[in-house]
DNA sequence: TTAAATTAATCAATCGTTTGATTAATTTTG
DNA sequence: CAAAATTAATCAAACGATTGATTAATTTAA
């Protein structure tokens, strides 16, 4: 009884924060108002602050769920010594294609604030948590370099700007994107059947270019 | 008289929309306030109003400034028979980076506004424009393939992802690429002399690892 | 003097948030 | 067990603040 009773409260909490990821995705954090996410969501506008306190709270819980997942698919694969750093960098891009793609209304909220360029609280909250993936990156293809696998003769720096930056010129500017590769990037058939394996591939021969000596 | 006159308020204009396209790009179109930017110009608010109708008039008004050198500069390089496939390429890279970097705020701005997965007139806008610059990059690696002068198994279209993707992340993200490169990109003394010369041949390296046969 | 430029004051609309009341569910008490 | 007390969830209504826009009055310039 109580089990399903605190299920069901979690299930429509998570539900307003689909929801909610949702509009961010569509009209930015400052042009969703808190009655069209309410009203979408099919809740009474004050459910929003009786969960989760303001409307920054709801942003802020968007976050905290998807972090979970974030930082556990990013510690195995830094905690993984068995495979050489060629293999590395191919699961690492596997999997962040991965997440992403599947993420895409979170990573699109996500980048759309982080873009402002004045500094807030929020902007460093997103940056501190985008900074840990970046990391792990980082690692490997300074690895790489000291064990003479890599091209010691590249910008590691300006290839983060790369990797991360072809991703979301694909996921964030989808009006874009989908008019350069052909197809609807948003819809989720497209991403699993084509866009999936076409940017996994398409990176790992990419970083193979540039990274073998 | 006349003349000066005509000058004084173009000047007022000018030096309007460049504030306006400053705190765009530091706070987001819904995010700044007419009063704010009014206030930062040094202005009346209703000047803004009387000057450019409205608020989006405002946001359009910066658009078609930037467009003028926007599109003659994408021609001069279109026109450009004299030069191989791949100088033509280092050429097309050399000038967009320094447009880019140079109208940065501008384009924080329209990728700010481009992320919103909502389709709006003001996406379709964008879009056609940023189109334009797209196909342009799009006509010399086709005509390189054509020439045999590129490998011919490339993505192309994943391609473009990641040169325009690549400078996205480093301009429309300021506050995570200063902690990846170690500077604030933003400032435009680094900018000049360190982000510019670097971008450029990084890209060039890039394309040519890429590319070549 | 007349048209253009600029201002302060004001507008309706919308924003995020809070309120007090109501219902439903749970716990406590006799 | 059953009545009473307590808690949690939900709602419509309204809050003060801010939004973009407009007005009417005033100043400036030709």
């Amino acid at each position: 009884m109580n089990q399903t009773m605190e299920k069901d409260k979690t299930d429509k909490k998570d539900h307003i924060l689909d929801v909610a990821e949702k509009v961010f995705a569509e009209l930015g954090y400052d042009g969703a108002s808190t009655r069209l996410i309410s009203g979408e969501a099919g809740v009474n506008m004050a459910m929003l602050n009786y969960y989760f306190g303001s409307k920054e709270g709801v942003f802020l819980a968007i976050f905290e769920r998807r972090i979970a997942t974030f930082q556990s698919s990013l510690l195995a694969i830094g905690n993984d010594d068995t495979a050489n750093t060629w293999d590395k960098l191919d699961m690492y891009v596997d999997s962040y294609v991965e997440r992403v793609v599947n993420n895409n209304c979170f990573h699109i909220m996500l980048n759309r604030e982080i873009s402002k360029s004045k500094k807030t609280d929020m902007t460093d909250q997103i940056t501190t948590i985008i900074m840990k993936n970046v990391t792990v990156f980082q690692d490997i293809i300074a690895t790489g370099i000291k064990t003479g696998e890599f091209n010691k003769d590249v910008d590691q720096q300006l290839l983060v700007a790369t990797i991360f930056g072809t991703k979301n010129y694909l996921i964030n500017t989808p009006h874009i994107s989908s008019r350069v590769i052909g197809y609807d990037v948003m819809e989720q058939d497209n991403q699993e059947k084509l866009l999936k394996p076409r940017l996994k591939t398409y990176l790992k021969k990419l970083l193979k270019a540039y990274l073998q000596n």
